[in-house]
DNA sequence: CTGTTAGCGCTTTCAG
DNA sequence: CTGAAAGCGCTAACAG
């Protein structure tokens, strides 16, 4: 393995000058450096990024810690675009990426904080973290830079960026799309409450209804935990006592559950009952019937967060908080019902 | 943050003492160990792993390259899961775990060697790699252990292993499958022509065929590359002319691009021709007909190839190939035929 | 333009 | 059991 000691010894130059060489600095004769990099070719050297990174206080790395992606439903590879995204713009970028992925069920986790430190991490993006989690809070505690995805974070840090879609907006529009079709009896599968995504989606329903005059009845909202198995079950209970014209359901996972529900029930979708969803799973598309919902592109979440990231590591970021885009992909689960 | 030098400063001892406690070294005073431990942990301390990185010689991480992540087709997520099983496997090992997605896209792709020696890698998963990939060859060469997936590799070096299922075995037993069940006039999607794993595949088909004492004709036999499209094309164009009784697809991608093919001949599966894939993705249960194929298990296959590669570096392996398990998952997209 | 020197934070002999 | 010292491969002043 040669080292940056081997090209100067070869050049006949200080090792500083093959640093200098290397690291394009102008002050470096232009056939030193020439001549340095011939060497270095035939030696096939290449810096040693470890040793950049203990050497230069700069801190090269970036991690993407990311939970719930171990023991996820496996129906759900939302993470693994997200991390197509991250990792398509860190590698364009100097930084490396150094992944951290969390697990409920694993023990021995140690401290977002402290994983950080011992990789000379200067910046974070945060994926299916709760805000809740003391080791997030922690993190945002100490001055490194954090990306957080899907949750709002309330501290007072001016190095704290988040990326999402604007849920709100995006509820509204599902909310307003059924509206329109004249459904009035609508049931909300909500997700889990107190959660970020869960709020502002609440909150883009309750303007849809309100733009229309109408009020929401706490009685027509389940809290289904963003569980496929626990929207199945709330449905299946509500379904036995009334019919609703439309589940409105916060994620993809949980309309399925909500489907199965439907169809055990002996009804029809959407003839019977319309059902959407919120997230565009792969599978959103193969159900039967198709599933009109909201999607999100995770791929560009990601590649969005790094780069927010990255702007706030250098300091020089516009805005801290960046929405991307959604789309209603309509497809086949909801009626238009008649006006009376 | 606080280093080795400020812990060993407030506990009043050199610094070696300080490295050797955390290192879990024999020779050093219980007393004194609790106490390091103790001001560590009121310091906040930890290791950084970067530092130990360059000044132990051992090499701590291990690499995981990834050709054709990027660009994939996004109804496969098998790389996904091979990453979740190396993961798991490496994070509960002493190792780092470095990652590396090639994309046929990317230009400025360096080599796997260079990528290597850069981060003090010290063994490599390569996944998704072609045999005739250059790079590929020059890592082999270099005395850096490998675990590469579903190839096989022809070199000599001591420190190469490999993880596959035994593709001429499952081959063999989807062919049986079908054989059994009275199907004669078989046509084979074949992949691409000279991958280790189409031979393999090939392989079993063939064995097949000859221990029922039938002979595979050439013509029956059409290459698509591994591709969807490709399939659906190459499908149409035969049913154009001849109407077998199934087709033994080497892939689940390439049996959705038959599958389509037949419905637009306005034929039924399985009720006019059977068909069969190869991977068990996601959408193989949900498509219409399920899809019989061959089930992978690629988070075991990911756990599977970090193991043995941690096993390679630590000159401990005992085989050289491991093969994961198979699994003919028997849905509904093959009819028995009557024995006539 | 180039070389010297002092580290980065840790491990590892080698003495004591 | 403990400490001093050399060094991992590189960067970054600072002189020249």
């Amino acid at each position: 393995m040669a080292t940056i000691k081997d090209v100067a010894k070869e050049a006949g130059v200080s090792i500083s000058i093959v640093s200098k060489a290397f690291n394009n600095y102008v002050d470096v004769n232009e056939k030193t450096r020439q001549r340095i990099f011939d060497i270095a070719n035939e030696l096939n050297y290449t810096p040693n990024i470890v040793a950049k990174n203990l050497s230069s206080k700069k801190q090269m790395t970036v991690g993407l810690i990311s939970s719930g992606v171990l023991n996820n439903n496996e129906k759900d590879n939302n993470a693994f675009d997200i991390f197509k995204g991250v990792y398509t713009a860190v590698s364009e970028s100097q930084f490396e990426l150094s992944i951290y992925l969390i697990d409920s069920l694993r023990q021995k986790q140690k401290s977002y904080a402290q994983y950080c430190r011992e990789r000379n991490i200067g910046g974070a993006i945060l994926q299916g973290i709760r805000i809740d989690d003391p080791y997030y809070k922690e993190l945002i505690d100490t001055n490194i830079p954090c990306v957080v995805l899907d949750i709002m974070t309330e501290t007072e840090n001016g190095l704290i960026g988040s990326v999402s879609i604007n849920n709100s907006d995006a509820s509204r529009e599902i909310a307003e799309y059924l509206l329109e079709r004249n459904h009035r009896d609508i049931v909300i599968i909500a997700g889990t409450i107190e959660t970020y995504v869960n709020t502002e989606r609440m909150k883009g329903v309750q303007d849809a209804f309100k733009a229309n005059n109408l009020e929401l009845d706490d009685k027509h909202v389940l809290y289904a935990q963003f569980s496929e198995q626990e929207a199945y079950v709330l449905a299946k209970e509500y379904l036995q006592r009334k019919q609703p014209t439309a589940f409105l359901c916060f994620s993809d996972l949980m309309a399925f559950g909500v489907m199965k529900a439907v169809k055990e029930a002996g009804l029809r979708i959407p003839e019977d009952i319309s059902v959407t969803g919120f997230d565009d799973l792969l599978l959103s598309s193969f159900t039967q019937p198709q599933l009109t919902t909201i999607g999100q592109n995770f791929f560009e979440i990601g590649k969005l967060s790094a780069l927010l990231l990255l702007d706030l590591i250098e300091n020089r970021m516009d805005e801290k908080h960046v929405y991307a885009q959604h789309l209603l992909m309509e497809r086949e689960s909801v009626k238009t019902l008649l006006n009376h």
